[in-house]
RNA sequence: GGAGGAGUGGCAGAGCUGGUUUAAUGCACUAGUCUUGAAAACUAGCGUACUCUAACGGGUACCGGGGGUUCGAAUCCCUCCUCCUCCGCCA
C-alpha cells in the first residue's frame, strides 16, 4: 500500500509508475488525493470543536466541586448540542478513512526505474542469460513425471486417494531427496546469515492482511471457518509479520531471515501439460529468504539475494537464466522482481523457480514496520524476499537434468545430505 | 472445553468508590552541569498516529481490540482477544 503523502508529493511519478504496468484506472489518484483533502478538513473541524468541548467539561467539574450547581448545569445543557456534531463528524471521518483503505488496496506499488515497459510475460527482459550452452539428453530422456513411476519417487495418484487433485506423495529416495534439499537450502541461507525461522502453518487474518493477501488474493488462500485461520501460501507471510507493527533501531537493519515451510495453494486454474507432474500443485515445500533493510541498502541486498539464488542453482548444477519482469508482469506489491527459471531439457521450456522481489515500502506500510533515523524520526524500512529455493520444480529440474541411461545423478553438493549418488 | 484472576508508556508499577492524572513514582535511555576521565549526584528531556502552522509552537486521539453510558471514562456497562492459576482432555 502507498503512502497518501507519498502520493501527494509524487504525482507524476506515481502516474507514471501506474502507466507502466499498464494499470486501467489511473483517476483513482485524483480521486485519492480528493478524499484526503476533505477527510483533513474534517479532522481539522472535530479537533476543534473536541478541544472545546473538552476544556467545558473539565470547568463543569470545577463548577461541581465549588458547589455551583445551577452554572454548572446551564453549562451541561450548552454542551449537550456540540456533543451531537462531533458525532456526526467523528462518523464523517471514519467514513473518509474506510473509503481512503478501500482506494489505496487498488492501487499497486510503483515499479522501480530499472523495469521495463512491456505487457506479458514475454516482454521480460533476460537480465543474465544462460552462458554454457543448452544441456542435451540422451535418446529415452523422459519427463520428471515419468521418472517418478519408473524409481518410485512420488505418485500424484495416491495424493489424489489421499486428499485430492495437486497434493504429491512422496517415497523412498524421492522423500529423501525433498528434505535433503529443505535442509541444503537451510543450510546455505544460514551460512551467509539469514536466522532460521520456523513458522506457525496457519495464520490469521492480521498476518494475511499484512503482507498483502488480504484482502487482494482471498480466493488463493484455504481457509479454515472455524477457526478463521488462514493456511500460509508462502513462508514469506508469517515470516515478513515477525516485525510487524515494531520500530526498530537503525543499527537493528537489517534482519535477515530464512524459513521451510510447505505451501497451500488452491490455484483454481488450468490442467494440461504445463502443470503436469510437479509444474504446478496445491502443497509444496519451500525455502524463503526475507529481508527487512534501511531503503538506502534495500537494492545491494536484492542484488546480494540475487547473486545467493544464483550460487544455490549452480551447485545443483542447474541451467538458469535471470528475467527482469516487465511492467505489466511485475507483481502487485513489488517495485522491482528478478525471476529464476531452469531449463529443463526433457520437457524443452523454462520452469520458473524462484521469485526474489524488492517490496520497498509498499508492505511495511501495512505491517507498520518502521525504523528510526539518525534523527530519532520513524521511517519505514524496506522488504525483500525471495524464494531459495522452491522444491517441487527444483526437484522436477534435478530429476529431468540429470538423468542418465543408468539413473539420476545427485549432484555433489546435495549428496552428504542425500547418502546416496545415484537414484537407479 | 469448565471455573477464577489479570491486561496501563522501553521495563517495573500506582491510579480503577468517574472531574487538580495535562497517566504518579522508580528503572532504563538521551543531553547538560560537576569530574583528568568514569561513577555518583543534580538539571532537563524522554511514546505513537493524525492534524494546524512559513517557522516557533499548538490541537486531537490512543491506558489489550471494538462498542456503549455520561457534560466528562484508564476508572462504569457490553463484547471479543490474549496471558496467568486450577480442573478436564491430549501429541
Amino acid at each position: 500500500m502507498l503512502q497518501v503523502h507519498f502520493i501527494k508529493e509524487n504525482k507524476e511519478k506515481v502516474l507514471n509508475g501506474l502507466k507502466k504496468r499498464n494499470f486501467g484506472n489511473p483517476e483513482i489518484i485524483d480521486q485519492i488525493l480528493e478524499i484526503d483533502e476533505s477527510r483533513r478538513a474534517t479532522q481539522t473541524e472535530l479537533n476543534q470543536l473536541q478541544a472545546e468541548s473538552k476544556q467545558v467539561s473539565k470547568s463543569i467539574g470545577d463548577l461541581f466541586k465549588q458547589g455551583k450547581r445551577d452554572e454548572a448545569e446551564a453549562m451541561r445543557a450548552k454542551v449537550a448540542t456540540s456533543k451531537e456534531t462531533i458525532k456526526n463528524l467523528e462518523q464523517q471521518l471514519g467514513q473518509s478513512e474506510e473509503d481512503m483503505e478501500k482506494l489505496l488496496l487498488q492501487v499497486p506499488n510503483i515499479p522501480h526505474d530499472s523495469v521495463p515497459f512491456g505487457k506479458s510475460e514475454e516482454d521480460n527482459e533476460v537480465y543474465k542469460a544462460w552462458e554454457g550452452g543448452l544441456p542435451t539428453l540422451h535418446e529415452s530422456a523422459k519427463p520428471h513425471w515419468e521418472l517418478a513411476e519408473q524409481y518410485n519417487l512420488f505418485s500424484l495418484d495416491l495424493g489424489v486417494k489421499i486428499t485430492g487433485a495437486g497434493f504429491p506423495l512422496y517415497r523412498g529416495k524421492g522423500a529423501k531427496l525433498q528434505r535433503a534439499l529443505i535442509s541444503f537450502f537451510l543450510d546455505e541461507n544460514t551460512a551467509v546469515g539469514y536466522e532460521e525461522i520456523q513458522p506457525p502453518l496457519l495464520v490469521n487474518e492480521a498476518t494475511a492482511r499484512g503482507t498483502g493477501q488480504l484482502p487482494d488474493k482471498e480466493g488463493q488462500m484455504y481457509y479454515v471457518e472455524k477457526d478463521d485461520l488462514y493456511l500460509l501460501p508462502t513462508a514469506e507471510v508469517p515470516v515478513t509479520n515477525v516485525y510487524r507493527g515494531d520500530i526498530l533501531n537503525q543499527d537493528e537493519l537489517p534482519k535477515m531471515m530464512t524459513g521451510y515451510t510447505p505451501c497451500f495453494r488452491r490455484e483454481a486454474g488450468s490442467y494440461g501439460a504445463h502443470v503436469r507432474g510437479l509444474n504446478r500443485v496445491h502443497q509444496f515445500d519451500k525455502v524463503e529468504i526475507v529481508r527487512v533493510e534501511h531503503p538506502d541498502n534495500s537494492y545491494a541486498a536484492l542484488d546480494k539475494m540475487v547473486e545467493h539464488v544464483g550460487m544455490l542453482l549452480n551447485k545443483l548444477e542447474l541451467p538458469f537464466r535471470i528475467l527482469r519482469l516487465c511492467g505489466g508482469d511485475v507483481s502487485f506489491a513489488s517495485a522491482l522482481t528478478f525471476d529464476f527459471e531452469i531449463y529443463s531439457a526433457a520437457q524443452k521450456r523454462w520452469l520458473e523457480v524462484s521469485s526474489v522481489s524488492n517490496f520497498e515500502t509498499f508492505q511495511t506500510n501495512r505491517l507498520k514496520l518502521r525504523y528510526r533515523d539518525e534523527n530519532g524520526k520513524t521511517q519505514l524500512a524496506h522488504t525483500l524476499n525471495g524464494s531459495a529455493l522452491a522444491l517441487a520444480r527444483i526437484v522436477a529440474g534435478l530429476l529431468e537434468n540429470h538423468q542418465t541411461p543408468e539413473g539420476i545423478r545427485i549432484p555433489e553438493a546435495l549428496q552428504p545430505y542425500t547418502g546416496f549418488d545415484m537414484i537407479s
